[in-house]
DNA sequence: CGAGTTGTTGACCTACTTCAATTCTCGTGG
DNA sequence: CCACGAGAATTGAAGTAGGTCAACAACTCG
């Protein structure tokens, strides 16, 4: 992980101003800009708490493995994301592993500075915890949908959020390339299942994956997938 | 649910104290003291949110239901617990429900006032803040635990999680006496499969269920059980 | 042009869930 | 005090989603 030029300390800097969410003024001063190379660590579970990452430009992947081919993607995280909250909590150690998918740009904010704004600004504090709280039930939605969705409905959910998060361009392919093997951990199924399900939703003209590309072809089909899912467990 | 005689606004009052966690001295003078029948709703799933929920006494079941008699149980509360609080976020309401599992005194705080503390108190922010990414660390990690650990596993864990929380008492049993039917859903199993699972765990002397009385005799089994799972996913 | 990844597919296999049948438990009214 | 009915406990049998594995194709990259 290389120093990036753009390390930075001034206002003017647009590296910077964009590095930072808009409601995070405070932090900046200290602070310094990082390069990540595509697939390069960012950090790694058990990785010892040093700070906190803001992502300037490119995409990461927040994982989890439990083997040596196997990992849980929990969330994609893209310009203007925080990425190494949770190292906030009383366990000092970060749970997850931070991938980058793409070149990434991230700032880098130490922990103790980060806390002692965070002492000073109430505001920003509030805006922080008002972010958890957001975050905490996005988390337990995703735990339920996990523990009774069909994986089928999963990839479909999948997609959505894909497209959601990072939109789509006039041909309505999602703006963001992904392996096949990143869909299925996103997903939680196995890389073969996931094969499967997408061939399906392929000849019945929802989605279209053209190697890293992803499509979607028929949105409401997908979003009935999902409802007729909750359904069916009756 | 009829409003409790235990409503106080001075320090004195013994229940309020207690009924507060201690780092929420704050807010003391704002607050409605409820009682509530065991197996009564606390408030339900897309309820809209009226303000923060803190226990002072008895159980509460955080759940969800997702059919008419499907539920996962997100989460156990006891004193001194808060609830509701996901309300916070940008969503104005509750995604999950709360039942009470014995007769429960809850005090409950308005939601403005909550806020208006909170940006006051810069302190009490901070820790909730902390709070929150406790929390959501917590919901991450059983998020995982769900998607790939076996059933047997997360039975085993669930008990665990149970003993951790409630603690037991000399003779091995856990704190809280919980039907087959909420043990289920809390390991996010389907009955039947629950006690089957369980039935080979008594054989094998690890637990003991007696109605609703859970006794552990083998906790050492038991996390070789979550253990051994771990590896067997391979 | 081989050797090594990375896609594609089919055939199992297993850990659950679901369903159905039976027994047990306990409250309630005759 | 007993009978009886409702609901829980208990168990077995069958069905199924989806994971695993193994084989092959196809596409890289030296």
């Amino acid at each position: 992980m290389k120093e990036c030029k753009n390390v930075c300390d001034t206002q003017s800097c647009f590296v910077c101003q964009r590095c930072l969410p808009d409601w995070l003024p405070a932090v900046k001063a200290q602070r310094i800009n990082f390069e990540v190379k595509k697939g390069q660590s960012i950090f790694a579970e058990n990785d010892l708490v040093s700070g906190i990452y803001f992502i300037y430009s490119g995409t990461v992947k927040v994982h989890k493995r439990w083997d040596k081919d196997k990992e849980l993607i929990i969330r994609f995280a893209k310009a203007g994301d925080i990425m190494g909250h949770l190292g906030l909590g009383k366990d000092p150690k970060y749970p997850v592993s931070a991938t980058a998918l793409e070149p990434t740009v991230l700032c880098y904010i130490d922990r103790a500075f980060f806390e002692s704004t965070l002492k000073v600004n109430t505001d920003l504090t509030f805006k922080l915890m008002h972010f958890f709280a957001d975050e905490l039930q996005h988390s337990r939605k995703s735990m339920l949908d996990f523990v009774h969705m069909s994986v089928k409905a999963r990839i479909a959910k999948s997609l959505i959020a894909l497209r959601n998060q990072f939109g789509m361009s006039a041909d309505n392919t999602i703006n963001l390339e992904l392996s096949r093997q990143d869909l299925a951990s996103f997903s939680g199924a196995s890389y073969e299942t996931l094969f499967k399900v997408v061939n399906e939703l392929t000849l019945n003209k929802i989605v279209e994956l053209t190697g890293r590309r992803i499509k979607i072809l028929d949105e409401a089909e997908l979003l009935n997938i999902i409802n007729q899912d909750n359904l069916n467990v009756k």
